[in-house]
RNA sequence: GCUCUCAUCGUCUAGUGGUUAGGACACAUGGUUCUCAACCAUGUAACAGGAGUUCGACUCUCCUUGAGAGCACCA
């Protein structure tokens, strides 16, 4: 009995995203599984740009997705350079290795030319779908003479060539499905190529990944009904079969597969909302993976330690963005404030809060400590923090209240806030906290409150300076805003009043 | 319609023949608190159904049901 050959190879994985549109965080999740793959296997990355739909392609969304790509950490080692340079990464540079591939099929008869207009085809689907088989190529074309093929295409009939699909059973192990058994008799012959310049996907994929020597493919569930078709043809070319493994699909709350219709799904409208690169690598490696532990937070780095294939889940995960809000919310917590700070001005200057020159670093810096628990993204910080920056605030006077006390206690309660804050010589947070709760105690003393309730001092006092139901404290508002500026709030409320 | 795949709380999941079925998000309640968050504590909540196999099935087998994906001169 002869011993299988077992071939140790390299680990080298890709993944290959076709420049169609924005880096869709399905891709992503892909990428950064292999990303992990490679790395736990001390292995490489491949990125390639698989750009062979010329129609569709854009070089805009290839420099989208290497962006976005790179934002989020999960760098490559093989691949285009940053600075646009695809080399050999980018399948329309690589015409030359697939026309080579493509003649040879020809010649050995493993493929040939079929003449059948889309009319015809669509008709065969429809009949066929009718009879209720599986749509597929009847291979009319199949038989035609070499000499009536030439023929034709002398004539300038339009063609393309398709791949003579072996009548057997495919089966294959995946790494995360195990035994996966297709029927390739059901398939019918595959376009390979719209001519011999432009081939399609089955086909410069089956070479690509040989001439990379891709050793594990892993991809979405999506493409689990290509393989059979890879396979077929990595055998007539006598490629070796890489070892496959398909991921569960991302979901949407409906369950079925994440795409535009049910909200963002690239990664680049989850960054300009606010989610850090973090949070959605966190987010997205525990969709359809675990660690076997009860860990949740993980860096990048982390992640490639724990990572394995094995603990990869196989039914599909719905993209719950409650826990990404959660996650998101986690690193923003954790992030030193200098970072932040940096992370949040742009959104305070497009909203138009923030105007160069008009606050300091150290102030802004309060500012975004003082309402970062509150965010889940970091777009939240417009809303939450707008009042610190706006000179007349707009809100119901009926906010000033606190327990339906009624205006005149209201004003008697902004009067008194007033007076102790006037008076306040050392204006500082601590020394503002502790002034405002004597002065609370006081407060209620006098009028005869609930003398624990600091509510009756402290909440028109917030109010009159966030011109909000929730905010951060009224110390902390005061200090930030400064004196001039707290006392002015104070007096406007009281004028409201009135 | 055909092919393939999948099935534990609402969601992400742990669990590999014997468990009070565990954790996290979300939700609820309480604590803290001027408010909202954050934080801490507690709670609600699941093995799709039916046959087997077995002393014993969430776990193994089969069937049913349900769900998804694929079926292009897209990738």
């Amino acid at each position: 009995m002869k011993t299988k050959e077992i071939k140790i190879k390299k680990v080298r994985v890709r993944i290959a995203p076709s420049p169609t549109g924005a880096l869709h965080v399905g891709t992503a999740r892909s990428a950064l599984f292999n990303y992990l793959f490679a790395k736990k296997n001390k292995g490489s990355f491949v990125l390639r740009i698989e750009d062979t739909d010329i129609e569709r392609s854009d070089l805009k969304w290839t420099q989208e997705i290497i962006e976005e790509l790179k934002w989020l950490g999960i760098q490559w080692d093989e691949g285009p350079d940053i600075d646009g340079q695809y080399g050999p990464y980018k399948q329309s540079q690589r015409l030359d290795i697939y026309e080579k591939y493509l003649k040879q099929l020809l010649d050995e008869n493993k493929s040939y030319y079929c003449f059948c207009s889309e009319d015809e085809l669509e008709a065969m689907r429809q009949e066929q779908m009718a009879r209720g088989v599986t749509p597929h190529y009847k291979g009319k074309c199949a038989n035609l003479s070499k000499e009536e093929a030439e023929k034709f295409l002398k004539q300038g009939k339009l063609s393309v060539i398709r791949f003579r699909i072996t009548n057997k059973k495919i089966k294959f192990t995946d790494l995360v499905r195990g035994e996966v058994e297709f029927d390739a008799g059901l398939l019918g012959d595959i376009i390979i190529a719209k001519n011999s310049k432009t081939p399609l996907y089955n086909f410069s994929v089956a070479v690509d990944d040989h001439e990379m020597q891709i050793s594990h493919v892993i991809r979405g569930e999506d493409h689990i009904s290509n393989t059979p078709k890879q396979i077929l043809m990595q055998e007539a070319l006598g490629f070796d079969q890489p070892i496959y493994a398909h991921l569960p699909l991302i979901l949407a709350p409906d369950r079925t597969k994440l795409s535009k219709r049910h909200g963002a799904v690239s990664v680049a409208e989850y960054r300009e909302q606010g989610y850090l690169p973090e949070a959605i690598v966190n987010f997205m490696a525990l969709l359809g993976w675990n660690p076997g532990t009860e860990k949740e937070a993980f860096t990048l780095s982390q992640l490639v330690k724990e990572f394995s294939i094995e603990k990869v889940q196989k039914a599909g995960a719905v993209f719950n963005i409650q826990r990404l809000d959660f996650i998101n919310g986690f690193y923003i917590r954790e992030k030193a404030i200098e970072k932040l700070t940096e992370l949040c001005k742009p959104y305070l200057k497009e909203a138009g809060l923030l105007v160069a020159g008009q606050i300091s670093d150290s102030k802004l810096e309060k500012i975004i400590e003082v309402s970062k628990t509150r965010m889940k993204k970091l777009s939240d910080i417009v809303l939450l923090s707008d009042f610190f920056f706006k000179d007349k605030l707009n809100y119901d006077k009926d906010l000033l209240q606190w327990q339906k006390i009624g205006d005149e206690a209201t004003k008697e309660s902004l009067l008194f806030s007033e007076k102790i804050l006037s008076e306040i010589k050392e204006w500082e947070i601590k020394n503002l906290e502790k002034e405002l709760f004597l002065a609370s105690e006081k407060f209620n003393l006098e009028k005869g409150y609930q003398e624990k309730n600091k509510g009756y001092l402290l909440w028109p006092l917030r109010v009159a300076l966030s011109g909000r139901q929730a905010s951060a404290s009224p110390f902390e508002i005061a200090d930030i805003l400064g004196k001039e500026k707290t006392l002015k709030r104070i007096s406007d409320a009281i004028k409201l009043i009135i």
